[in-house]
DNA sequence: AATGAATGAGAGTTCATTCAT
DNA sequence: GATGAATGAACTCTCATTCAT
């Protein structure tokens, strides 16, 4: 149902003058869901620009119309799914709940199974394709502030352990999300709902405030 | 350096024909060698047998001589990997020393820049080749076994906290380092060595014994 | 000709791209006719889609991108030329006249030195390509059906023998031919027309009504 | 079991001296086993000296040094076959048995699945090696003449029509049967042993004398 | 704006042949 | 006499990209 430009992208009751725009954008997001759907089934390595316009009902001049080359679309497709992620955690980073952040987190999982596929396929791409590389880099660095911060809230207010550092912690526990993200794909049944809340529980339980120390 | 057989002082290096001295697991293992190296600098998604040859100073014909089809050539280098492993980790096994074990790992690093960026390209890719998917769910099994026997040992030994299973534990741990692996290759300066000895200090505070639960 | 877009005026034939006028099942039996003339001039085992290509005055990967693969291109191939073949004894079938059908398939030759050439490689390789097998088995029975029905008809006119059922009699004629068109490629200078014609000649003799048996 | 040669080349108790002659014979005759059978089983397209040599037990090299090349391996191929061929044929040649003869060639097929199907592979592909077509012209102008003299024979004693001329009757009824081979691997259920009784059963009938017709 | 025919390079793979051993 | 490592060209097929329409 690619071309349904039903929707005015400004929602004009009466105007609606010449060629809607939005269009534009909308098939963009339309042919990146293929690509995404296409890397998580055949892995980046095959997948190529004809399966991603067929599998989103286009052809193939279509695709390379909407994005100039191959690099172009995947970087569009990193940074439509980090925008997606900081989306979601957008409610945990207000609150500066550590908690629910591994939650949201676990959310993605649950909520759409390419998900963590696609990451880690980008992912380990990336070395291989700067731009590609620069957005990850950026991204990732966003998120680790954010972590970080987060981190340093929960132990200023006594309710994570403060003999690491935040920064320290944060590294290590992004670390233990990316090992899982890899490794999910790849043996889904070590991750079924019930043992990834175990191992949330662990962490928290991991991070959890040493008695005897620190102090207020 | 396969062409071991005297070429002719002086003389162009002419083609290579006929039955040469060499040794049938040494020029494999020299091709693996260079299999690594292109997979290292271009990505699994753009090695090709041709660059390998190359690399290798062999043709093409020569690689598919000694390594029927690609998938063997690639699961042949896994395994190689995975033996170097192994016994890179022996002496941490035979003594069960958890630091012992983390400083190993980490040395894998330090001794041999190659050794993560290929691991991760072949365990990214593992998901679309069953043959290299099933090496790695082996070898992953074996050791994680292993890690957790070690962590158990550490557990009844009151060198390792207690409030959280020694499996779990184990899968936490190794996510991490699965995850350092991953963005080792892509963030580099962010782990140079004493930044990696800190993160291995934390993990190691991470695990230890809680004052003031369990014990003997 | 495949090149039909205005080439600039004594300007140098550029290599074509982009969307020309031509028409796609014309493009494709201008492909069919390469392949079926690479097939008689160098035979099934060492005829390439290259060859091919070449022949047609196109690149490798327009061929590829009017016939997925080559066991497609074969089977059209053979599927055309029965298509030919059909249309060619129509007149036969209608007037159900047993003469009519032994010239009409003589002209084959005398209209197409290729055709049987390209038959006898395309049946001789059906044994190994599933699909091409089927193709020619049904073209095969619908033919040898037809062929009996016209004899049977004779026979019960009283113009051929009857001492032979038509359903054999069609599997011997018809094994001549196919074994006439074996070897015709072969030693060419056995079949020339006159011959040949004697040769039917002979056949009619072969099959005509026998005195003093049956008969009305 | 190609390497038996226990008996060390020096070491005959009391005949047999210096190496086994013979040997050299032997072995290429085992080898031209090896690839009729792989030309019966892949066809002429797909047959490659290394699957011979694998299907022999030979090394890759032993083939080539057997054989010059791939041309010199099939056209000795085709000049053993056509040695038994006409062998088996030898009895009918003796008694002039028109008779014998098709009965014997009959059970060319019986007796050995794989004869017919590497014939019609090597006459198929003779057009397109020279040497091949040369000794298979050869060959079958000698069957021609033999067959020729048969049927000459059974004209002058009566027994069979001579409104045909000796020379085209063979002609016509060495068509059938080449037309047979070719389309016997392709349809095999199309010819059991009951079916082939009848078609030969009905060449002697189309053959045999027509009452009123002809002298004495 | 969008198409899809066509390119041309490069992929994995096979192969007959050569030749030092 | 026999081996089997190695070559190098050719094979089928895939692909990102271009561009006349």
């Amino acid at each position: 149902m690619p071309k349904t430009n039903a929707s005015p992208p400004g929602g004009e009751p009466v105007a609606q003058r010449g060629r809607p725009a939005g269009d534009h954008a909308a098939k963009r997001a339309e042919i990146l869901k293929a690509a995404a759907s296409v890397i998580a089934e055949d892995g980046y390595a095959k997948a190529s620009l004809r399966k991603v316009a067929e599998r989103a009902g286009y052809t193939t001049g279509a695709v390379t119309y909407y994005f100039a080359n191959k690099e172009e679309l995947v970087t569009a497709l990193a940074e439509s799914r980090f925008d997606r992620y900081d989306a979601m955690l957008e409610p945990a980073r207000a609150k500066a709940d550590i908690k629910l952040l591994y939650e949201q987190w676990l959310a993605m999982t649950t909520g759409d199974p390419e998900y963590w596929p696609v990451m880690s396929q980008l992912l380990t791409h990336a070395r291989y394709e700067p731009a590609l590389a620069s957005i990850i880099e950026q991204r990732y660095a966003r998120y680790h502030r954010l972590h970080t911060k987060i981190l340093e809230a929960g132990q200023a207010q006594g309710t994570i352990r403060d003999d690491i550092p935040a920064d320290l912690l944060a590294d290590q526990l992004a670390a233990m999300g990316d090992g899982w993200m890899m490794m999910f794909p790849f043996e889904p049944e070590r991750f079924d709902p019930s043992r990834v809340e175990a191992l949330i529980d662990a962490v928290l339980t991991l991070i959890a405030p040493i008695p005897g120390t620190s102090g207020s």
